[in-house]
DNA sequence: CATAAATAGTTGGTATGCGAACTATTAACA
DNA sequence: TGTTAATAGTTCGCATACCAACTATTTATG
């Protein structure tokens, strides 16, 4: 039996990339990265958040935030300052640019937002129904295993 | 309306996350990445493969598969020949240390085979109904969107 | 108060992962 | 047959992404 070749995890991994794939096109549309974009759209909901923080929004490690956080400033799309209460913090706000190029790959023409409001407008029995299953899988994943001894 | 929140999209982030989580366990086992794990793990399972198509069935470009089958060739896990048929192209196998090393990660212990055997056990019905919502929403996420011009 | 412990970020090293440009070989065709 | 196409892999530059080790600052504790 081939492991890797599972129809459910088929599944998965088909809408995983399907997900990508359209905030990529939104994010290559502005001329950023995935990650960026979300960073950018995570500040601007959140303006003056601290590293560690949006890092675990994203769920990133620190040092992966960092790197991005840096491009961006270096980019001149998000200002990093250090915070007047905590002198060891950072404060993240968008430049002007930055807000534009949120406003770009999330406007109107975003392709992700558009499917995502169309999913939410699913059968909320099927959607209870997947949900459920999707519970079911996970705790089939996480649950630690019995001891055979 | 926060799009990066949403709870149907978590959902599927929660069990990819999962998913990935049980393989690199097995893979850390053995000293491995994933990527090496499910490399060596395809290999094994067709040996004299060529790079292409081992990187189509990763999903990988070649040029990121090329560089993980250096890295294996490196550690001495993997037999990389040019081929006798066409001299363009290689033919991979495991080398002993491979074997024991895919063992290692894939044997009774492995706890990624244990979870997908406890899924596949699953309720047909609610395996059906699952591959079908998913497929809606594969159908919501790949549709060319029509032009309301 | 002084030192230890905790916390916020950064940096360095390694491994994916991609696209583009490249080499070498084989296939196609004028 | 000889030039052009296509094909198989590799390499380069860049951006994630992780961990471990580091600096700087703040908090806790003797």
């Amino acid at each position: 039996m081939n492991l890797l070749n599972n129809e459910l995890l088929d599944s998965f991994i088909r809408i995983q990339k399907a997900l990508y794939s359209l905030m990529k096109e939104d994010a290559d549309r502005a001329g950023l990265t995935v990650v960026q974009l979300k960073a950018l759209y995570k500040i601007h909901r959140s303006p003056n958040t601290g590293l560690r923080e949006l890092a675990a929004s994203l769920k990133l490690t620190n040092s992966t935030m960092s790197g991005v956080v840096d491009r961006l400033v270096s980019s001149g799309l998000l200002e990093r300052e250090i915070s007047t209460a905590d002198r060891r913090a950072i404060t993240l706000k968008l430049t002007e640019d930055g807000e534009q190029k949120l406003q770009e790959a999330t406007g109107d023409d975003s392709s992700f937002t558009k499917r995502i409001m169309e999913i939410t407008k699913m059968d909320p029995e099927d959607k209870d129904h997947l949900l459920r299953i999707h519970q079911q899988i996970m705790t089939i994943l996480t649950t630690k295993e019995e001891n055979h001894s």
